[in-house]
Parts: C-alpha cells; structure tokens; sequence
DNA sequence: TGAGTGACTGTAA
DNA sequence: CTTACAGCCACTC
C-alpha cells in the first residue's frame, strides 16, 4: 500500500521548500523527516530532479560542506547565494551550521 | 533481472 | 588522529 519511491521525492521537495530564508539543513535531516533517515543519498537524487524553484543551495551535509555545489553548474554560485541570503561561512568553506542550522518539522503534508 | 553509481552517514581499524 | 569500509535507498545501464 502507499508508494514509496514517489512519496519520498514529493516529501523531500516539500521539506526543502519549507527551509526559511538565510537558514540551510542536512540530508540526513530532510531523509530522516522524509521517513528514511537512512536515505540521505537519495535525498540528493530528489533534489537532483527538483525543480529550479527548489532552495537547494539549501541543503547541505552534515558538516555543513557544499557537497552539491558542482551539480548547480557553476561551484560558485551556491556558496554566492547562502552568502546573500545572509548565512556565514566557516574558514573551512562550510556553512556556519551553529547559527543557520534549521531543522525541518514533520511534513504533516 | 542484475550490477553499478551517487549532492550521505556512521562505525571500525 | 586519519583513513577505510559498510549500509542505506532510488535510479540508470
């Protein structure tokens, strides 16, 4: 009963677009509110196939790493859009995940 | 159908 | 402390 693959995709897509502005999560976290927090890999496939709408620049690792940022076509571009959205980053190239860590609340759909 | 890959995470050596 | 391996789920060849 219920799907399970397209469920997922369709929960990840509305956790991320629930990250307010000048904050950014984990996979892990978003996998984890999606149901499988075990799935934080194919978090990123969802996000992957999301549409542009998507704050992707948004999710991060656990350590706060731009992981992503090669898949948005300019490496560059997802730190240049945290930054204007306010968020700090660490000398490490990391997002300052004390400050900007948000934590998503269940879908409740 | 089976094997390989991936925008991750956690544990082991 | 650093490095390696395994597990997890979905997609592609």
């Amino acid at each position: 009963m219920k799907k399970n693959n397209q469920d997922f995709f369709d929960r990840v897509y509305k956790v991320v677009e629930q990250i307010p502005y000048g904050k950014v999560t984990t996979y892990g976290a978003i996998a984890e509110v999606c149901g499988i927090k075990s799935a934080a890999r194919t978090v990123g496939w969802a996000i992957n196939g999301a549409s542009s709408e998507l704050p992707c620049h948004r999710v991060v690792n656990r350590f706060g790493a731009l992981t992503g940022k090669v898949h948005f076509g300019d490496p560059n571009l997802m730190e240049e859009l945290l930054r204007a959205e306010g968020v700090e980053f660490l000398e490490d190239g990391c997002v300052d995940m004390e400050k900007h860590l948000w934590k998503p609340k269940s879908i409740n759909n």
